[in-house]
DNA sequence: CAGTGGTCTAGACCACAGG
DNA sequence: CTGTGGTCTAGACCACTGG
């Protein structure tokens, strides 16, 4: 049990995240520092760093200058999401996509949305309405308002071949956003578009994007009953 | 216009963020390699390295040896959730928590719960349900099973005052699991257990977790309505 | 084959915060 | 004040993969 060789922070982390697994380094423990593991390790002081740097984005463990590295008490389990493009997501399932235009019109938005947007209560927004299909059958509803204010390229598309969602990808730049998951029953006119009973529970996802202090579009996605989102921890 | 310094990492992260939104890198292209862009930056290419790949990591780059490094056509938004312990997600709102045991007993799980931990059909596991409550309302239903042939010492705790949730994280060890977010209507007992009405939508939450190729638990947690998860992209 | 990103190293200085 | 992590640098070699 002399130090085997570790080549690169990859081999280096794994090592870390069985000891932590293993409980050889209990949660709550100070782990020792860099360049003692370096010295273990048989390898640069750099390395541990950037191993133990990618530890720490996990949550596994808890560095403070001056107090060291210790094992997290609570491990918080980070789940990363990739929220895709609609289309995207189903036809890497190998579905057909479809997708069917509702409604898209100009309209003052009720109060809040255009609260959470901080726009104008009297401005009006561009309001679609749109359903996503993957093999002909109904997958999801958007219901979205776009800031043509900050869009202004929007207010000149259709959308009737194009869904919103990938449109504003493609062109409509944005610094940061918030994200929303829930679950809502279906109202009549959702339970009509999305072909299931009244009341079914709905996974929602409501998304609101800014362009640094503007707001440039609000949606909400509801999907058929019987969706799940997966991710690995 | 000549060359602003650049002192780290972050701050090259930074620029080419600035980049990439003003659209001077549009989607699909091709950007300078790290060696042209550590002679405008100033700096060593490692530092653009270190920044280059920081931004990967969001998924608004792409990057391949000799191809080189593109700006995404679709940024697929990666939105990181924290799962935290129950307790914690409350008392962090400065809530009260409360903690009642419902049930808990050794019983032989449905077909569709031994199935998916790879357990024996006709093997016992430990099955508990509980309520997490904040502010003495109910908050969250939890429903687990647990496999005592790996979570050994679990068969022993009471589970009366501690929940599983967090007595788990804190004494079993895991190297992966599955996690999946779904919608589901309330059944009668969940409406009873949540005082909600019957058919609520709740937000859901699966996950089975891993040690090596062995299922520790699996649970599932319901939430009152209303609830939501959130963050930020 | 050759250009690109991926990583390592040794040494250095700095920023922060614990005692 | 001092130990710890955070980062930079210059140079080097390697791994992959596109043309």
């Amino acid at each position: 049990m002399n130090t085997p060789t570790f080549r690169n922070w990859q081999s280096v982390q794994s090592e870390v995240l069985r000891r932590i697994h293993a409980r050889e380094w209990k949660p709550g423990d100070l782990i020792p520092n860099e360049a003692a593991l370096a010295l273990e390790f048989g390898c640069a002081r750099t390395t541990v760093n950037r191993a133990l740097q990618a530890v720490a984005e996990t949550g596994l463990l808890d560095r403070r200058r001056k107090a060291g590295t210790r094992v997290a008490q609570q491990p918080v389990a980070k789940a990363t999401l990739d929220i895709a493009v609609i289309r995207a997501e189903i036809e890497e399932r190998a579905q057909k996509y479809g997708y069917q235009l509702i409604a898209r019109q100009m309209d003052v938005p009720p109060a809040a949305i255009s609260g959470a947007m901080r726009t104008s209560a009297t401005v009006q927004l561009l309001h679609i309405r749109a359903l996503h299909l993957a093999d002909d059958a109904p997958y999801a509803l958007e219901n979205r308002w776009i800031n043509t204010g900050v869009a202004t390229a929007a207010a000149k598309v259709a959308f009737d071949t194009i869904s919103a969602n990938e449109w504003l990808l493609q062109h409509v730049p944005y610094t940061h956003g918030e994200i929303a998951f829930s679950a809502n029953c279906a109202t009549k006119m959702d339970s009509e578009v999305l072909n299931c009973p009244l009341g079914s529970a709905l996974f929602t996802i409501d998304r609101l994007t800014w362009d640094k202090d503007a707001a440039v579009t609000k949606v909400r996605i509801l999907f058929a009953p019987g969706h799940q989102l997966r991710t690995g921890i």
